[in-house]
DNA sequence: ACATACGGGACAGCCCGTTACT
DNA sequence: AGTAACGGGCTGTCCCGTATGT
């Protein structure tokens, strides 16, 4: 029964696969190395796929940037900030842990390669604006986010005396700029300290 | 035959000059593009000058970012921001002031290319080393001025009930953060945002 | 054999309807873009087919020249100019009245994209000698086809002192120049100059 | 003292020799293999240049194609074309004695690569604007010269009964449209025959 | 018959740094 | 001091052909 078609040598397809593997080593480059210090090639051979797969997928670096931002960065700022706050008793709590869970995980790393969402808005904001579209409504739903978590908050008596809108852009910014800072002096404790003073007027 | 320089001869050399239009163009070019997009061949080309006299003032790319950031970011920084709020009446002057300004800048120019040293940290710092330790010590001269006048302030009964460590920590991310949303939205208005709510925590 | 198409029931294959389309639409881009700048995705996306389509019906984009040569630009040649020469009171009459034609269609086209077979001969004679054979061919039925209209003329005292095969060589080349010069002008005049001078000696 | 800078290893400068040796490979290969299929790495290879080199004289791939056009086709024209049949007692001697030239070449080589001029003409003239335009201008030079020359000779009664505008159209076109016809057929026999017929029409 | 996925290999353009030269 | 020439090497893009899937 010569049935068997030489099984091993057959290619399997598998677009989904190969597509995750492309944006997951484009998400991990784009951070460790920077957007235009990360050659095409590189994520290609990383997540081993040949160039014209490669191309089939994403034929430009744009559309793959685009696909790494919205199918990446904005599930991941979803799940690594804005549920744990939403789900929080209140936003000091959210808000905390949040910050100790990602202090904790750069402590871990041993290497602080900085907040992907702030690497890829700072080097690509200017360079497409679709991009910097993309990018902008990410932080648009986060600052949403927080705004209505701190009303509801407020409105529970479990936070008192802020602009909603104001302690969101407050919040947003400083642990942007920590985490710049925490990639700069490569130590994760500036997060710490940006927590502390940002608690300390957040009584209720 | 003198060689003494005769009025209306001119002189062709000019080092001095030469290095800073081209440190001039490179700081200008490496915030509106980003360092890995501005080729060598471009700051050249802006300032003037031919790729040998390049190489003569700067042999390599990474001297030129380092002298960029020595001689132009530092010195931005200590001007635009630590002279003002070191001479201001309070740390609150100071900073509502160093915003302000900034903010009417940005609306100014109509464009919002973010900040200098910010835009450079993010990508150069981990890139190499030495580049990282330049910038670091950028942000530590930043702190440690920050902290003196809060500290002071704080004698003068100026500001009460701050640690000035953490407070300068926050002024700083908060600052960063606050022009890396500027730059994604390319609104200068989270500027205003962020001063208001830091202003608000430091009423004494 | 009930392979009748029901109404109703829509046969979604249309083997002969897609090559045809292909082939419509390989004839046009050949000769706007040349060969070698035609991407086979490009026909195959002007003719609204796949990559997979394009491959049933031409395996190489040799094949796909092959077919646009022998299916489109031969009969294009054939009714073009052998059928309205052949069937013209005389060679004299037949001439003028292509060249009259085909300086037309330019002028109304606004826009001189050359002699199909013309184009194609030059770009691909020295790439592939099967290629090559098969335009050969073609110029081949032309002068025959001339010849022969040209000695019958003769024979009925439609046109005297020529000798028929350099007679015939003449007006090819001459078209086929003129077509050349019309192109690189994108003017049609050269056309009739050439028409002129052509018949000018031509009088029975 | 090891004053010896290891000579040999030395590069020597020569910009116009590159330049040369490119413009020469390019041109050869732009002849035998078509300007799409032509890559400029194949240019640089032959030419014994590297890429770098190769960018400095020529930047792009149409500054390659301009100059070729203007440095070594307008003058191969000029030479092979206009000086001989200018310098000729009668236009008819030149035309006899530059088709019999061009004829005697082609069958010494033994392989017909048509002529530079019509190739590039042909294959470019739809792709840039200012190339088509270098093209054409040079075919308006040539047909300057011829007309002047038929003029001149009729005045002198070297000939008679033609238009000079005319006849220059059908002298170029016909040599055009030959050089097309013996590339096809690998054959440079129709060049004769061209040559005859033109010729006969032109005795005086 | 048709469609999607994929392989491997170019191509044009560019870039950083060095070396010869004035 | 300053200019122009030059050396390798890399990047994003694309292309042709084939294999897999329906």
């Amino acid at each position: 029964m010569s049935e068997q078609i030489q099984p091993g040598r057959r290619r399997k397809n598998d677009p989904d696969g190969m597509r995750r593997r492309i944006l997951d080593t484009a998400a991990e480059l784009f951070q460790s190395r920077g957007y235009a210090s990360t050659a095409m090639h590189d994520v290609a051979h990383e997540a081993g796929v040949t160039g014209g797969g490669m191309h089939h997928h994403f034929p430009t670096k744009k559309s793959l940037a685009l696909a790494v931002i919205n199918e990446r960065i904005r599930p991941g700022v979803t799940e690594t900030w804005l549920a744990p706050v939403l789900e929080a008793a209140s936003v000091q709590e959210g808000v905390a842990q949040v910050f100790r869970e990602i202090r904790d995980a750069l402590t871990k790393a041993g290497r602080v390669r900085g907040c992907p969402l702030n690497n890829l808005a700072l080097e690509l904001s200017l360079m497409d604006p679709e991009i910097r579209v993309a990018i902008s409504a990410i932080f648009a739903a986060w600052n949403t986010a927080l705004v209505e978590k701190i009303a509801t908050d407020q409105s529970k008596g479990r936070l008192t005396g802020h602009d909603p809108q104001r302690l969101a852009t407050l919040i947003i910014t400083a642990y942007s700029g920590a985490m710049t800072l925490a990639k700069v002096q490569q130590d994760p404790r500036p997060i710490d300290t940006c927590s502390a003073e940002l608690l300390a007027r957040m009584e209720p």
